[in-house]
DNA sequence: AGAGTTTATGTGTACGATAACATTTTTTTG
DNA sequence: CAAAAAAATGTTATCGTACACATAAACTCT
């Protein structure tokens, strides 16, 4: 195989100097009619591909991006985000980059739009990566961007919104189907299952929405269920799901849509009782929990990695200007005791 | 945050030319004792970096690396890894690189050794990345890769030997223990499993007995269930296993260690039986029997994502010089029929 | 037709690292 | 102590692209 060919080799098949080439190139006008169809018939003949290497030399400037997230101090889920995000900084380390990271409470829509609108008054940002916990301010925060020509790009939570530049994430609709899939495998016909949502303020409601709604959509086909919902927010916790328990005296099953599932096994010991289990995210206590066998499965939405994909999907774009697809959906792992390790690496 | 600092930077600092700079960081002698104590104080006192960027642009060579996998037309296994690899090629075809795949017979050590003899004739080789089926003639092939100072990297399958430069693959042991977690969830007690390996040529041997030992030691745990043991060659199949099955007449669970697992149900579907299966691999025939509800479970390998992390890691390490992890252990997914797909994409 | 404009094309330098080459400084030796 | 040899240090071209600047060709207008 013979090297790539430069600028250099197409300025003189087709009998001029680098510069045209440049002009043609960039588009920036001054090429009269010959020397256009030389060039871009010497360009395809030649198949001509720009050096990335040489162009980023060139180029040489310091691109800067943000990264804002839900405060891991807040809610322990996002503490392995953080860590994809230092490990990419790191991983990077050697180019001109200036990465930022900052953190929002998950429970106040104005402590994002706050933080979010600080960000981007930055002289030359580059980029902005962040979780939309929030619809409402999350779009106002994109409209935004897009005035001012700032990349933008979105993890974990999904939004319909054209003006996302990059977003990775899973299919959470999917990801209660299986949810679904593994209760039933674990069950008997006839037996009562509850989905359970316990968060802090709500405000993954929309993402819980999309996990209950697949969860449910799976078990239309295998009518002899009965299934129950609970929503409650963390602090309400104790007082309510006894209550709920009781009352529905016999649940045979728990579907757990957030990070929370340890908390309904921390419960039933209370109360005695032996259910099956299927929650999300592999938090060290949800970890210790599937290891005694308490919780039967996780899903994993590895939070790590998509941090990690995110953010390196701007530094690629703006370093070596590689195209980036708009949606970058992650597989959705099922965890049991077996397999736990192999994610924690 | 201000630009990264430039060897021009350090000389300045050190109060001598770019050139002794270069020298200290090649070590390549002429350099007073004073002129590199001023040097390496500077270097450390601004935390220099040597630019990847400029560095390859300078270097400017047609790097050479060569794949060798096992024919994905005689086991359609390897036709993911495959697409992994162009797809790692197509990502970095603007790169100066010369990537060259090639085929051996999955069934015959004497094909493996011969092309691998092949291509490390290769004039300015850099790089070889393989999959090492045969244990011995592998072993071979990496002394001669030492000698020669060409790269070494294998994926898929392991290979515990020190000259191995880069290997990308799962851990096998916990991979079988997690097919025993996966049987373990779907039978009664007292059950009667069994383990069956199914290949063309039992070089997977290897391979199929981690897995086997992983799965046994799982069970090792609850005494009460039966297990028996099947290696058939794939020919051979249509005539041993009905045997097999009447012989030990009401087996209750299989799983397959290799690809084949569509042969089983296709089997028992004609004793008009119905087991619990877990199986490997995410094979198309596989896929639909998932989906049917005939397999249970599969574990899914990521051929895919092994050969492009392979062949990414030695790309990354000859173009921007980038330390790679001696063994890279991927995560060992559990696909039922509901996450199926978003690993299939 | 010749000065002035516009349009087209060519040249030079920089990005940062590298290495060959040139120059200066120090040491050795007759 | 001067000449030769060795050691230390400095200078410069190069990789491929990008862009400012310089030059050349074509055209306008009195």
């Amino acid at each position: 195989m013979k090297k790539k060919h430069t600028i250099k080799d197409i300025a003189q098949a087709a009998g001029v100097s680098i510069g045209t080439v440049d002009r043609v190139l960039h588009k920036r006008g001054k090429v009269s009619e010959k020397a256009l169809k030389a060039v871009t018939d010497a360009l395809n003949n030649l198949n001509y591909k720009p050096n990335p290497i040489a162009r980023t030399l060139k180029n040489n400037t310091i691109y800067s991006i943000k990264v804002l997230l839900p405060d891991p101090e807040m809610d322990p889920y996002w503490k392995r985000c953080m860590e994809g995000i230092n490990e990419t900084i790191e991983e990077f380390s050697a180019f001109d980059l200036e990465i930022e990271t900052h953190c929002y409470d998950p429970s106040e829509p104005s402590s994002f739009s706050k933080t979010g609108e600080q960000l981007i008054q930055t002289e030359n940002l580059n980029a902005l990566l962040f979780v939309p916990l929030f619809e409402m301010e999350s779009n106002a925060l994109l409209k935004k961007l897009g005035e001012k020509q700032i990349l933008s790009a979105t993890f974990n939570s999904s939004l319909s919104n054209d003006l996302i530049d990059q977003h990775t994430g899973q299919d959470l609709y999917s990801s209660g189907r299986v949810g679904a899939k593994l209760i039933h495998s674990l069950i008997k016909p006839d037996s009562k299952i509850a989905i359970v949502h316990i968060d802090e303020a709500f405000n993954n409601a929309v993402h819980m929405k999309q996990k209950e709604q697949g969860f449910i959509s799976f078990f239309k086909d295998f009518g002899s269920f009965q299934i129950q919902t609970l929503t409650l927010n963390s602090n309400e916790f104790e007082v309510k799901f006894p209550n709920f328990v009781t009352q529905f005296d016999t649940m045979d099953a728990f579907f757990v849509t957030t990070s929370k599932a340890y908390e309904i096994v921390k419960a039933l010991k209370k109360e005695n009782k032996k259910c099956s289990i299927v929650g999300y995210d592999l938090l060290p206590r949800n970890v210790s929990c599937l290891k005694t066998g308490e919780i039967d499965f996780l899903i994993h939405q590895s939070p790590k990695t998509q941090a990690s994909l995110g953010l390196r999907g701007l530094i690629e774009t703006l370093i070596f200007g590689k195209e980036i697809p708009k949606k970058q959906l992650l597989p959705i792992d099922i965890v049991n005791s077996e397999n736990v390790d192999s994610y924690l690496i």
